[in-house]
DNA sequence: GCTATTCGTGCAATCGATTGCACTTAGGCC
DNA sequence: GGCCTAAGTGCAATCGATTGCACGAATAGC
C-alpha cells in the first residue's frame, strides 16, 4: 500500500469521492468556487478536508480536456539569450501567473520553417492564445489563425497587415527624441545602423530616422542589417571603415546589441567613442550603463509591454476587448556616455 | 460550413476517421509510426492524405490524458534576467525540442513559497519531469518527490542530501585557477564575495576559495551575500570601502554580478580596476567582455549544461539511467583586462 | 480441402474532470 | 394535510486519443 502510494502519486476526484461517500460530481462542485454554492455548506466541507488528507491536487489536463481549456498559453520570441526579451517575458509571466495560467515559450531564432513548427507544436498542445514577439511573421500561419479565430497579441512587433492587437514601444518617439539630441551636440551627418527591414520595429525606426533628418536638413545615410546582432553591427561598421572615408559623425543604431557591434568596430578602427564618434543605442537592454563608454540609449519598458500584452491577450480570451487595439507605451531618452559635441 | 470550419478549428481523429470510412482507431494507428504497421499499408497511405487534406493536428492533451505523458517537462528558476539563465534554457529546449518534448519555464526569485506554489502548478500540468535551477530547495517539496518517483534533475546547483542527478560547472577548479592567476600576479590578500550560503555554488566556490589560501598562505577573506546581484555585490564592498582600511588587492567574486557591484563600488570610491584593485567574475555571462575593464572572469559552459540536464531527465524518464549521476563540466580562466599585478 | 495462423480492423473501455439533466427529499404555502 | 418549488446529489455523457481484445477474412501448412 505504501509502496503503491509511492508509485502513484496520483489521488484523483473518484478516490475522494470514495473516500468521502458521495458522487465524484459532488466533488468537483465542491472543489470548484464557481459552483461550491450548489453543493451543501457541510458537505461541502468535509469534502475540502478529506481531498486536503488525501493530498488530492487536479489533473490539469483531464480538466483542460473537458472545458477546452488549457489555461497556458504560448510565448513565441526569437531567442531569449536576446536581453530585451527576458523582461518582457517576465511581464507576461507576472500577469499571467496570478489567475491561473502559465506561459509556454518558444525560440524561433528568426528562422520561419522553426517559427512554423513551434507553433504548431503550441497549438497542438491547446494554448489558448499566442503572445508573438517575432519578426518574420507576415506570412501564411498567422493570418490563418486570424482567420480561424486564435488568439494572438503582437508584442514588441507589429503584425504586418494582420489586425491583431500590438503592444509595442513608441520607437517614432524615441528616434526623434535621439535626432533632437544629436543636433543639439552640433551632429549633422548621421549614419543609421537599421535593424533587419522585415521586422516592423527595424522598418519605422529608420523610417522615422529619414523623415527626421529630412525635415531637419541632416545628412541621413541609413544601412540596413539581416539581424538586430552584434556581429552584424559590427560587421557594418567594419565596411564602411576599411574602405573610404567616414563622413558621420554619429550612429544611431537600430538597437543596443547594433550599438554594441558598432563599439567593436570603433574600436578596431582606433577611433574613439564618443570623442570621434557618438553612438546611440535603443531599448536600454540590461549592462549597457555599464559597457565602455556607458551607452546612451532609449528605454523601452519591455516588462510593462510583457504585462500589457498578457492584459490585452486575457481579455480577448475572455471575449471582453474584440477590437484590435494597439497599444504604444512611452520611451525615454537615457543619456550617458556614448554620445558628445560633434567635433 | 464555411462559418462552422472558421469558428471550430479542431479536426479530430474522428472527423477523419469518418472521412475516410474507418474507425478512430485504425486512423490513430495509422497516425502513429510505432503502430503504423498494424495498418495495411494501402489504408495507411489514405487515411494521412484525408488527414492531411483536413488538416487534422493531434489533440496533445487527450492523448496525454490517455498516454499519461505530456510531453512537457518544468523547468524551475530563480530569475530569467539574470544572464546565465537564458543559455541554460535554450539548451534544455535544443535536448527537448527534436524529441517532441517541450519545456515550461517558470521564475522563482529565490522565493521558496513561490517556488512551491509554481512546481505544484507544474505537477497539476502533469509535466513528466523537472529540471530545477534553484538553490533554496533544501526543503519538504523535493524531497518529496523524490520519494514519490518523480524524476527531477538539478542544474547549476545540486540538491543538498537528495540524490537527484546533477549538472554542474567545476566550480572548484575555476576558483583554484582563479586563485593561481592572482598569486602569479603578486596578490597575498584577496577578498572573496561569496554568493549566497544556501546555494550549492556559493558554498563550494567559498569553501575552494578558503582552503586555497590556506594552502598557498594568502590572506583570504570572506564576506557572504544574501543574493547573486549587483546590488548586494555593491553594497558589500561599499561597506568596506566606507569604514576603515582595505587592505585586499584582489576581490574573487561569487559570479559576474556581484563583480560588476564590486567594479561600480571600487568607481564611486574613486579606486581604479584593475589598476588598484584586480576583480575577478565567475561565469563569463554575456557582455562581460564590454565592461570597463572587460572582465576577467571563469566561462561555465551554461548551454551544455542545459542539454546536458535535458539529457539526463529524459534518460531517466526513459528509465535508462536510474542512478543519480552527477556532471561535471570543465571551466576555463578567461583573461580579460580586470586583473594586474599586484603593487 | 480443411484446420491453424496471421493480418487488418472494429468495438468499447479508459484516462480524470466537468456538467446537463433527472431524481429525491425538504420545506413553504394555502 | 396535500401540492409546489427549490435545494442537494447522483447518473451518465462528454472531451479526443489510445489500446486490449475480439472477430472476420485471408493465407499458410499438411
Amino acid at each position: 500500500m505504501a509502496y503503491r502510494s509511492a508509485m502513484r502519486n496520483r489521488v484523483t476526484l473518484a478516490d475522494v469521492a470514495k473516500a468521502a461517500g458521495v458522487n465524484a460530481a459532488t466533488v468537483s462542485r465542491s472543489l470548484n468556487p464557481a459552483t461550491e454554492g450548489q453543493v451543501r455548506k457541510e458537505t461541502a466541507r468535509k469534502i475540502k478536508k478529506i481531498a486536503k488528507d488525501l493530498g488530492y491536487t487536479p489533473n490539469t489536463v483531464a480538466r483542460g480536456l473537458r472545458t477546452r481549456k488549457s489555461l497556458t498559453i504560448g510565448v513565441v520570441i526569437p531567442d531569449l539569450t536576446n536581453p530585451i526579451f527576458p523582461p518582457i517575458v517576465r511581464g507576461i509571466d507576472s500577469y499571467l501567473l496570478p489567475r491561473g495560467y502559465s506561459a509556454m515559450v518558444v525560440n524561433t531564432d528568426g528562422n520561419k520553417e522553426i517559427e512554423q513548427t513551434l507553433i504548431s507544436s503550441l497549438m497542438e498542445r491547446q494554448v489558448d492564445g499566442l503572445i508573438v514577439a517575432t519578426g518574420h511573421t507576415e506570412g501564411d500561419l498567422l493570418s490563418q489563425f486570424h482567420e480561424r479565430g486564435v488568439k494572438v497579441v503582437m508584442v514588441n512587433r507589429e503584425s504586418p497587415g494582420i489586425p491583431f492587437p500590438a503592444v509595442t514601444s513608441d520607437d517614432g518617439a524615441g528616434i526623434s527624441a535621439i535626432i533632437e539630441h544629436l543636433v543639439e551636440l552640433g551632429h549633422t551627418n548621421i549614419l543609421h545602423l537599421a535593424g533587419p527591414s522585415d521586422s516592423s520595429t527595424g522598418l519605422l525606426r529608420s523610417k522615422t530616422f529619414s523623415s527626421e533628418c529630412k525635415k531637419r536638413g541632416l545628412v541621413g545615410k541609413v544601412i540596413k542589417n539581416e539581424n538586430y546582432s552584434i556581429d552584424d553591427g559590427q560587421a557594418a561598421i567594419d565596411k564602411i571603415l576599411d574602405h573610404g572615408a567616414r563622413t558621420f559623425t554619429a550612429i544611431v543604431a537600430g538597437n543596443d546589441l547594433l550599438a554594441l557591434g558598432a563599439y567593436h568596430s570603433l574600436r578596431t578602427h582606433g577611433l574613439r567613442c564618443p570623442d570621434d564618434v557618438s553612438v546611440v543605442g535603443f531599448n536600454n537592454m540590461p549592462f549597457t550603463a555599464d559597457f565602455q563608454p556607458p551607452m546612451t540609449t532609449v528605454n523601452a519598458p519591455h516588462y510593462d509591454m510583457g504585462v500589457e500584452a498578457a492584459r490585452l491577450l486575457l481579455s480577448q480570451i475572455d471575449g471582453i476587448d474584440s477590437a484590435p487595439v494597439k497599444v504604444t507605451l512611452p520611451v525615454s531618452l537615457i543619456l550617458r556616455g556614448s554620445t558628445a559635441r560633434a567635433l
